[in-house]
DNA sequence: GCAAGCATGTAAAAGGTTACATGATTCA
DNA sequence: TGAATCATGTAACCTTTTACATGCTTGC
């Protein structure tokens, strides 16, 4: 019984906002959750047979031949109030970059200068994706009464961005820089 | 070949530190790099096994009966640079919290605020721990040659925790105060 | 003598990704 | 007509956790 709760999470949660079909679930999932969840063909099209078989969802035809459309049904509704109120399960830290420049002594410091800077762009990149999406979606969604909640997660980006770009900064200049002095004198004695 | 090359990367690291017992090198992970990185019994004991079979560690008589401890080889070090090098493997995000604020209309906004408040509070409680970490350890390893690799760890969990604080404090305020109008009235039709 | 903690390992199961196989539909 | 995209599903594989089984050592 409750194959993957937090897959079943995320479809349900899908399907309350809109009925759509397992592909475009897919879609909805990494365009719209993609920057804090993600879930693959393999977790989804079971996820939905199980859940049909348990009645919170329900399969109609679909636009073309051999697809269909899934909708939540009450149940389903009830189902997912009762997964999102369970405790949240934290997956355990991996943070590989992390790990990297704890080893710095041993991967050197250009390297982890190189692992920084690239976390730094990445991180600038994605504050001006959230930056402009939340521009975009406040004009179209402003209204709805999902925004709020919207905002919410679009504003953890913003804030988690920022502060990678200000530490990996920080930590860029703290490492040294490279110019002139490859490995400079240790400042302090 | 590679069983778990991100295992084997945190397992030979630590073995750079210093050589250990398979437990204490669980017991290191668990304290030095828990705030990024986890293993568990069932992955470190079978990959030193491989390790040692591919000449990467060493194993000596440990201080007990029936206990090993390893030691990182040339070979092995060479394979940890290698490891540290490849391209960091993103684990697809996970963010339970996210996911449940995402669905805020359904969950309801006080359990919205009860999650951001927990959190607020667990980031707060971290900090500290960063903070008080970061003294003691500077003062202990401050000479190091590892020391500004591990600081920059460090301060990534600082620059994190005081980001989640902000937006947790903005996020409440953006949800509204619950004090006099536990749910007010929809401010647009 | 016994409890707590040190120490080693294995097996089963869960959770998830990837690749594959298949076919319909749209559009250039 | 052929490529891209929509669409469904399965199977194999990988990683990782959890639980279990076992025994030594230290300190009270």
């Amino acid at each position: 019984m409750a194959r993957s709760s937090q897959t079943q999470m995320a479809v349900l949660g899908g399907l309350s906002i809109e009925p759509m079909t397992a592909y475009a679930l897919r879609e909805a999932i990494r365009d719209v959750l993609g920057h804090f969840w993600s879930e693959s063909f393999g977790q989804i099209y079971p996820t939905l047979q199980t859940l049909e078989e348990e009645g919170h969802v329900r399969r109609r035809e679909g636009p073309r031949a051999r697809s269909s459309v899934f909708e939540i049904t009450g149940s389903g509704t009830a189902r997912l109030i009762e997964l999102l109120t369970e405790p949240i399960r934290g997956t355990p830290p991996r943070d590989g970059l992390l790990l990297r420049l704890f080893f710095g002594r041993t991967l050197g410091r250009e390297r982890c200068r190189g692992l920084l800077e690239a976390a730094r762009d990445t991180a600038l990149k994605n504050l001006q994706g959230y930056e402009s999406l939340q521009t975009q979606l406040s004009a179209q969604e402003g209204d709805t009464p999902d925004w709020p909640f919207i905002e919410v997660t679009i504003r953890a980006g913003i804030h988690h961005s920022r502060a990678t770009i200000a530490w990996a900064d920080e930590s860029l200049a703290a490492l040294g820089d490279p110019a002139g002095h490859p490995e400079p004198e240790e400042p302090q004695p």
